[in-house]
DNA sequence: TTCCAGGCGTATC
DNA sequence: GATACGCATGGA
């Protein structure tokens, strides 16, 4: 799909109907964007920060970036190559669905560094949302940056205490040492199906089938991955106890991101 | 004070 | 395979 854009003044002008950045930067899916001024967001892909401005009817400013990076690594990260437009058509044949792509018609996927996502997910565990925002803050302030495994390499659950991530901090160090250590390699991960790869992931201390299906949907963009938490739990319960509609195919994790979000924040009792 | 949060490991049946 | 319970931390 093209992407509707020109560079100016040193920032790329994106034209994109379906993208809000709050809903998509702020919906629980990745923990270190922050919004630092009026429609503003400030946040990063690996090592390459972005400050990105909403500046209405649909046009947004990635600010200090060229065409070719923003081509590169933006428009792959905000997975820009999906057309939403036909995904929302499609989820609209359910009547809950639709309600919930109503709701926050700007939610995308974050194609996350599958490190990062892994992680992050490992800290989010019976954990609540600015709390693991904090963990994470604290973890990249110390590193000026995301941690890669080289980093981590040298941590213990002791040497991590300054996170104050509880229980959390020993499976972060055993996710380092089998990947280091060669027991997982995430790019064979990346290229296994999806219960192999479910199987590889759980082989991580802390890791369940919750946070294996966040690693896998917004670390290596499985969108058949359908992560289960309290929250959707609560939406399978009240509205699909037979299970997902049909027009989730393939798409049932993109489907529970718009169902997370709706249930979460927007008031509706169940 | 008690309950809860993008769960999971362990024990027990 | 299902179910019960403990777990670090901090905000409500």
């Amino acid at each position: 799909m093209g992407l509707d854009y020109e560079y100016k003044d040193n920032d790329i002008i994106l034209r994109q109907p379906d993208l809000d950045l709050e809903q998509t930067l702020d919906c629980g899916q990745a923990f270190r964007w922050e919004k630092t001024d009026e429609n503003t967001y400030t946040g990063a892909f690996l090592n390459r920060r972005l400050t990105v401005s909403s500046e209405g009817d649909s046009l947004f400013r990635f600010r200090n970036t060229k065409p070719k990076e923003f081509e590169e690594v933006w428009a792959d990260y905000f997975d820009l190559h999906t057309d939403y437009g036909e995904v929302k058509k499609r989820f609209s044949q359910d009547e809950i669905l639709s309600k919930a792509c109503a709701y926050a018609p700007g939610i995308r996927i974050l194609r996350q560094d599958p490190w990062e996502a892994l992680s992050s997910f490992i800290i989010s565990q019976n954990n609540n949302i600015p709390r693991i925002k904090g963990i994470i803050g604290r973890l990249c302030e110390h590193y000026g940056g995301y941690p890669d495994l080289e980093d981590m390499a040298q941590e213990t659950e002791e040497s991590l205490g300054y996170l104050r991530a509880g229980f959390r901090a020993k499976y972060l160090v055993d996710a380092v040492q089998k990947i280091k250590g060669g027991s997982i390699s995430l790019d064979l991960v990346a290229k296994m199906d999806i219960e192999d790869a479910r199987r590889t992931l759980r082989t991580i201390k802390g890791v369940g089938p919750k946070v294996a299906e966040c690693a896998l949907l917004f670390g290596f963009y499985r969108t058949e991955a359908f992560p289960i938490d309290v929250w959707v739990k609560r939406v399978m319960a009240a509205w699909y106890p037979n299970g997902l509609p049909d027009c989730t195919k393939g798409m049932e994790g993109i489907a529970q991101q718009y169902l997370f979000h709706y249930i979460r924040t927007s008031g509706i009792e169940v």
